[in-house]
DNA sequence: GAACTACGTGTACAATCGTACAGGTTCAGG
DNA sequence: CCTGAACCTGTACGATTGTACACGTAGTTC
């Protein structure tokens, strides 16, 4: 069983240099070579690993999906219960759907979003993001209630239909500051919908 | 001055070409080999006329929102002006930005959003998509005004922002009916704005 | 220690791509 | 007519990709 044992561990280190080459350079980047440069192996053990491309890819967004999915909960789990203002509302739902840091930076935009678009062709790697915004929606309802919203009123479809399209949008119109473009329409949006009270 | 006409005909038959690749097939198949077969064309015509393959994708996408602009702007002039429904409102919103035809096709989406990812990619392509998002904000509000809205009352960039958001979140969850469900959504986000009359 | 199997990898192939470019053809202007 | 420029195209090169596969190594089992 040792021998399972280490071709497992090496099938991850290989996974999780996939994850890495997915976060910094794109999903194109992802090649059985990228990869295989990244963790230091030879170009061979990417095929003796995985089936094929798809699967390399599809191994490489359940270790990124997991990864934020996990830093996020510690987040969530450790924001503090009180009343906030709309304005800061907005601000934690931005954050929890896309995050601060990848609505500033455009290119970091292009990554996040090419994935949604990848799913789209590709029904394999529906699943997992599926499962991942399932996630994120129960976070967001979260981090609603315990800034004071009532749960009922909240539309978490319509948030996060606003704050994707938000920033899909600023992608194609240049806008100068897109988190805070996208802040600003969300807490509209929550004025009715999300935390009416 | 025949001999540059001849030639600009040329060219205007290969960008015509490399727009129906690009409707049909999508952004990745645009190649020069693939416009010089749909045009039918030999290959090395592509490269005579554009200077590389930016340029080429560059002028599909500009005949391809012309197109899609004139014929919106035809069918909002005219629709009757007369007091609607929420839920016609909603129908007409995403009829205008999207299309009902390619709300209801999975891969047409594809299609349709990987342009947003790519104008986020490739600054050049910005400035087409961003012009052609402006003409689609002012049909819209047009739309809302002819169906009985306060047009002061309109809030186009969050409407736009639910459509785009709620489509594109639809490739990923797989809904059944990424149509119904979008006109769902934004009907809700009417009810603040956009319409509260 | 022999045999079997999981592990590992270097190399190569076929396909596709953007692009360059030599060379041919056509036609307007002198 | 002739000449030069615009028009046109067949071919090929270099790069990159996914993938296959023969071949070698090491560890487990009997």
């Amino acid at each position: 069983m040792a021998r399972q044992a280490r071709g497992a561990a090496r099938r991850a280190a290989l996974v999780e240099a996939a994850a890495r080459v997915l976060d910094r350079d794109g999903l194109a980047a992802v090649s059985h070579r990228s990869v295989a440069a990244e963790a230091q192996v030879p170009l061979g053990s990417t095929t003796y690993y995985f089936s094929g491309r798809e699967e390399l890819v599809g191994a490489a967004l359940d270790a990124w999906l997991s990864a934020e999915e996990q830093r996020l909960t510690t987040v969530v789990a450790a924001l503090a219960r009180r009343r906030r203002s709309p304005r800061a509302r907005a601000e934690l739902v931005v954050e929890v759907l896309v995050g601060r840091d990848r609505a500033a930076d455009q290119s970091a935009l292009v990554r996040y979003y090419e994935r949604f678009v990848e799913a789209g062709r590709l029904r394999a790697h529906r699943p997992r993001l599926a499962r991942s915004r399932t996630a994120y929606d129960a976070l967001l309802a979260d981090v609603l209630t315990r800034s004071g919203a009532a749960p009922e009123g909240i539309d978490v479809r319509l948030l996060t239909a606003v704050t994707d399209g938000s920033l899909l949008n600023a992608l194609i119109d240049g806008a100068p500051d897109p988190w805070e473009q996208t802040v600003t329409t969300v807490e509209r949006a929550l004025r009715c919908h999300g935390a009416p009270n």
